[in-house]
DNA sequence: CTATGTGAATTTATTCACAGCA
DNA sequence: TGCTGTGAATAAATTCACATAG
């Protein structure tokens, strides 16, 4: 919209735009502050700009990603990370025929390794191993020191409340949208 | 834990296994109608089949693939899907390079085809095409009779309500770590 | 007038607590 | 005894409704 130079939307503009319900819009953002002007609506700059702070999506921290399997080397070679803050610096695996090879200009490390994230300053850690070794691999990250882990394996994880996880399932999704699906009567008949 | 022989399980565990309260699961389950048996637990096998049935994930769809670029292929190149139902049996796309190539088995065909989805029994579309093409490409496949729609564009999607649409957006997700961050605080000062 | 910000009302989700079954 | 299923109690999220600012 800034793009496009639009100045300001309602909350009504924005719930219609995002299929929800205005006064949702004002109440959320009112728990930050309120950054609207009544009569007019929200500055698209400013509330973006507002937005970036309280997401914390204006400082890029240093991640680390384990198990450069299939799925991990899709999410290193994904420069979109950086968007939210996050610059993978570093990447491990288990596998002696990995480590040491190169990708996207990351050297992969071995993960008996990890412990040096802390002397890296890398407080991030992205987790891309099979599901049987998600736990323990968030264990030695947890060692590590990190504060964040973004989980996409399959499966929840333990850690300390001090460290907070955000996983990933795409599969979870996926399950969702059978259930929704009218058609799927046929089956019941 | 089928496979590994155990016979039941406690919705205390279940809860525990999933980071939720017993009473969550028990109550969630009790929806469906309740499977358990008291002083015993939920067996394993008995619950895997009904959780199945509730989401219908035991019957398979076919579903359309639009947009085979980057994320579209590597989609179209995931057999996971089938497990949760989804029969990807076509592709479209609007570049005349990649349209009559084939994919994982799948010749790619021009967008302006979709309108034969009907005809072929396909109700399930999935949307990967960019953001500024996703709503088109929705009133497209709803036109062409789709029931479901899984989308992969970072946007929300307007469709009729009869049907069911299911977004799944990577970004928003990722977007939420920093958030929880203790470190982020750093900048705060 | 228009659209925000926010208490109050309402709705929805979660948790408690316990009767009753295996 | 151990654990489910479920009403009742509690907590949380959403929506209403309106006073108030531009």
């Amino acid at each position: 919209m800034s793009k496009e130079g639009q100045q300001s939307i309602s909350s009504r503009d924005l719930a219609d735009f995002l299929g929800a319900n205005p006064s949702q819009i004002r109440k959320d953002f009112s728990y930050f502050g309120g950054f609207g002007t009544p009569g007019v609506g929200y500055k698209v700059e400013k509330l973006a700009k507002q937005i970036e702070k309280i997401l914390k999506l204006d400082i890029t921290q240093k991640a680390a990603l384990v198990g450069v399997g299939n799925l991990g080397s899709v999410v290193l070679a994904y420069q979109g990370f950086r968007i939210y803050g996050f610059d993978i610096a570093a990447a491990f695996d288990t596998d002696s025929k990995k480590i040491g090879k190169k990708l996207n200009n990351i050297t992969i490390e071995d993960v008996s390794n990890l412990w040096t994230l802390k002397r890296r300053k890398i407080n991030i850690g992205i987790i891309t191993v099979p599901r049987d070794a998600a736990q323990e691999t968030a264990d030695a990250l947890v060692k590590a020191g990190v504060k964040g882990i973004l989980n996409f394996s399959p499966c929840y994880i333990t850690v300390p409340k001090k460290v907070k996880v955000v996983t990933i399932d795409i599969a979870m999704d996926l399950a969702r949208l059978p259930y929704y699906m009218p058609a799927s009567r046929a089956t019941n008949t």
